[in-house]
DNA sequence: GCAATCCGGACCGAACAGGTCCGGTATGGC
DNA sequence: GCCATACCGGACCTGTTCGGTCCGGATTGC
């Protein structure tokens, strides 16, 4: 089904809350959880996975929270995919690998799903967190499609 | 990882495989897991699943087998994975289904995945099996790679 | 000192995929 | 006419991964 875990979705929707806070605000898990509808562990263990990452920063304390360290037009979503779901890859016959694949002598495809990846790679690069966000309005129940939206052509 | 099923791995070695039949001959499914190294339940599988969508075609009785319905080159990859995983989709969030998210009404990423999704498949659509299969010699254990087959540019 | 908050990890249950097997049906050869 | 071969359709089991939760510790501001 070629699907991402909804972590991924997850942190997609955290980021779009996380941007409306005020101009250097910050915003806590539990916050962020109320305005999301999302669990507030759920939504924790998103934020802490985007902040080993870097991109969002956690500040401890009372009044800590979280907040943005990049806007999210600078944010592409395959950098989010990568750092939820590990690195972006449709098979296991990745860069290479030898050991891996038992039949990797006699396997006509070896070597081949490089391009693949790196096509996914590139539509995915294209696209921006913002882009997901949108404009602030939430877009009606139908057709905001067939948009200019492409980035890979 | 955004990865796919294995079965749509062995579906494209199986496929280039089978390609390598004789004009309109016909290959088994016990003389394909031979080829390829996987076992023969899993081919098999793989083989009925193909049929199924009308990707090869099987012929019952001794000297059956399956065959090729269409060249390779005809067969862009995004059908096989569509045929084997399902319709290419990231997130559950497709084609504005309504009711299966709870936090739907309130959701700023609601819709928004749909051009992604587009994106991905337009990506896909660009490569044929017959890309992944190659030219019909192996290539050697080491680079291969950084070729020029990145068709979605 | 106390409360609020992030931090890092372990933990468990459920869902999915991978893989196997079996009975049934069609075809060709002896 | 019988039998071997091979596809067909489904059920079945098992292992792994994902989703989600929880807890103790560290840090900051009042």
């Amino acid at each position: 089904m070629l699907r991402l875990s909804k972590l991924t979705d997850y942190a997609v929707v955290v980021l779009a809350r996380l941007e409306e806070a005020e101009e250097g605000g910050v915003m806590t898990a539990p916050g962020l959880a109320l305005l999301t509808g999302l669990a507030e562990p759920t939504v924790s263990k998103v934020l802490k996975i985007l902040a080993h990452a870097g991109l969002v920063e956690g500040r401890r304390g009372a009044l800590g929270g979280y907040r943005l360290t990049r806007a999210l037009a600078r944010m592409p979503l395959s950098e989010v995919i990568a750092v939820i779901d590990g690195p972006i890859a449709l098979t296991a016959c990745v860069d290479n690998a030898v050991g891996f694949c038992d039949v990797e002598g006699s396997c006509p495809v070896r070597g081949r799903w490089d391009p693949v990846n790196d096509a996914i790679r590139r539509a995915l690069s294209g696209i921006t967190i913002a882009d997901l966000a949108g404009p602030p309005a939430i877009v009606p129940h139908s057709e905001a499609v067939a948009h200019n939206l492409t980035a890979a052509e």
